[in-house]
DNA sequence: TATTGTTATACTCTATAACTATA
DNA sequence: TATAGTTATAGAGTATAACAATA
């Protein structure tokens, strides 16, 4: 086809077909959610990953950054950085692992107690703004078949 | 409380709370299908963001790079780069756009279209085969409400 | 020999400022 | 004056290799 000919343009975008793939819906759910995260808890100056971090040292006192790694898909080398920021803020401590002493438990402080549950009340809150237009049934199978995805 | 009283540790990671979250589902189901989408585009040498735009310049002929970085949440420096090697590629080309000098309409070369179908089957197979646990109608329900938390 | 934590480093992704050509 | 496309560049996120200490 001669490249003269093509001279049709777009009004409006049609994004139908991409709109019938899992990936790009869940995609675009998780960065929305994320979008308002960022907002929200830019007051605590945490991060997702910072978050989860808390959280996950907070319901397992004693972690190590292994089973942090695993549990949240990030790689070692780039949590060093991340735990060390958390310990320069006096929000966890490491200490000495009781049965492998090549590792260290990691532990919130008070701080890190008193942050983190003002924290995790925020994202509890944004759960439902997030999603104003799903019922509390909607909700709850939205993230029983995304579970079912992942796990 | 002294650190040496701090003897706790984790036999299994207890990810429960984080798991009540929207965000850490979407975004860990999101991250569980792209890694899919990775592996099996990787012979024809497309990301999701280049699968996405070879897309929509398929389903809207002479749409504008303004107008798929609206669509896809692409900033406008961000997505030269990305046509240009489309276009080196010989997967689209860029034509003048009939009402606006400034802007260019894409629009897929022969070869684009041919790599475009073969990668929108198995794009279209990989639905089904990251949800296998999903019956049909899970599988409608889950994009339903995904796409009522970002549109 | 394998694993935990770490450093260094490279690569990719994302974001901001500024320029040009045209509207 | 505003917008489409572009360039340059900075910052954040993610990746691999290699090392010391311990299992």
């Amino acid at each position: 086809m001669d490249e003269i000919t093509k001279i049709s343009f777009v009004e409006e975008v049609d994004t139908s077909y991409l709109e019938t793939l899992m990936g790009y819906n869940s995609r675009r759910a998780a960065l929305a959610i994320i979008g308002v995260f960022l907002e929200r808890m830019a007051k605590y100056e945490l991060r997702p990953v910072d978050f989860s971090v808390l959280s996950l040292v907070s319901h397992n006192p004693g972690i190590t950054s292994r089973q942090l790694c695993n549990a949240l898909g990030v790689l070692a080398p780039n949590l060093v950085g991340m735990v060390t920021a958390l310990e320069k803020r006096g929000l966890i401590t490491r200490c000495p692992h009781p049965h492998d002493g090549r590792a260290m438990g990691l532990h919130l402080t008070e701080d890190g107690k008193t942050l983190l549950k003002a924290a995790e009340e925020t994202a509890s809150k944004l759960e439902f703004d997030c999603t104003p237009n799903l019922s509390s049934a909607e909700r709850k199978t939205l993230i029983r078949l995304l579970k079912k995805i992942y796990k």
